[in-house]
DNA sequence: CGTTATATTAACCGATCAGTACGCCATTCT
DNA sequence: AGAATGGCGTACTGATCGGTTAATATAACG
């Protein structure tokens, strides 16, 4: 099935947004940089928060499903899943093109608590500390909801500390400090 | 000397970036919040970035005054500082008018390395690290560098974490998390 | 009081913003 | 072949963007 001509829309749009901004982003130059007329823009969005909603909910889905299957692929126990998340981020952080992370982009740039993008952003990360505290249990922590919110912290200090270029490594600051963690909570 | 009219705009204009954001803020709507005519702004600074990084220097010493006075109010070692820092972070997060960290959201805004403005911001986060380090060196950790850097990835982690509202105490799961790799940094 | 320096209002600039109206052109149905 | 349909690019809307200009108001200082 070939992709519909707006999921091509939406993904080309996704990398736009994600390298140049939101507000930065007009409509015009979307129409410049996807070779979409305008009007086929608004025929699918009715406005551009729908788009950039769509785009999130594209990006949510391309990132979690990259993430845990990286995860799975480079931890063969849930302790060392959760220790592989921070392998995956390093990869990711060496991609050209990496920007931080979208979401804590978005959520920058539209900061109301009742905006739906910011919403949106936050659910993304709240999605990813059900998955972390699933692995967690699976380890056999005595509460895994706290470890999970834990490695949360480090891993978006991490994307933080990257996206700034702030330390050389934060990944493996981050895995490091995650094992000492994992340690604590798993006892040994 | 009187309070110069150019500090004035820059506090000002600094709650406006703060609330608002960057791109979002127009200078018109910086005329209208802060009272102060267009033409003495574009007197002061010529364009808009180097208002914008005025803000973020005035920002940058205030921020860092309170969280360095903070920390050694609530803390009387330099252990106890370090731990503290995350008490403080929690007072920031309950305060009113809390909208994450400004740094953050500029280098967001501004994602190009090579910005002023994303640099200014890197150059913040560095700042709290070189700081962090010499607390850890004095509280007798073998690397002091390294438990700086882990303990900037907690920090930055609860900011977003208290941003986005995911997680219900953010500064408390960083504070919990700090006192585990103090015990390992510091041997304890 | 007059001169000078500074701050103000307000209009204005071209560019761009999000969003819309319209006319061209190819396909399809008759 | 001819009419109708629907997708698409173009050009436009009023508003706002960052930034400038000119004339006026205010104050300081001799």
């Amino acid at each position: 099935m070939r992709p519909s001509k707006r999921d091509e829309l939406v993904e080309k749009a996704l990398l736009v947004f994600y390298r140049h901004g939101f507000h930065a982003t007009g409509m015009d130059k979307l129409v410049a940089e996807t070779g979409i007329s305008k009007t086929s823009m608004y025929k699918h969005f009715p406005a551009k928060e729908d788009l950039i909603l769509a785009a999130l909910t594209l990006r949510d889905k391309q990132f979690r499903r990259w993430l845990f299957r990286r995860m799975e692929q480079l931890g063969s126990t849930p302790r060392g899943q959760l220790i592989a998340m921070f392998d995956g981020l390093k990869e990711w952080f060496a991609q050209e093109g990496f920007q931080g992370c979208m979401f804590m982009k978005a959520a920058a740039e539209y900061q109301k608590f009742s905006d739906p993008i910011h919403m949106k952003s936050a659910d993304h990360k709240s999605i990813l500390i059900s998955y972390f505290s699933d692995i967690a249990q699976r380890a056999g922590a005595e509460d895994p909801d706290s470890l999970a919110r834990r490695l949360l912290l480090l891993k978006e200090g991490a994307i933080v500390a990257a996206q700034l270029r702030i330390t050389k490594n934060p990944a493996m600051d981050a895995k490091a400090a995650a094992k000492i963690l994992l340690a604590d909570a798993l006892g040994q």
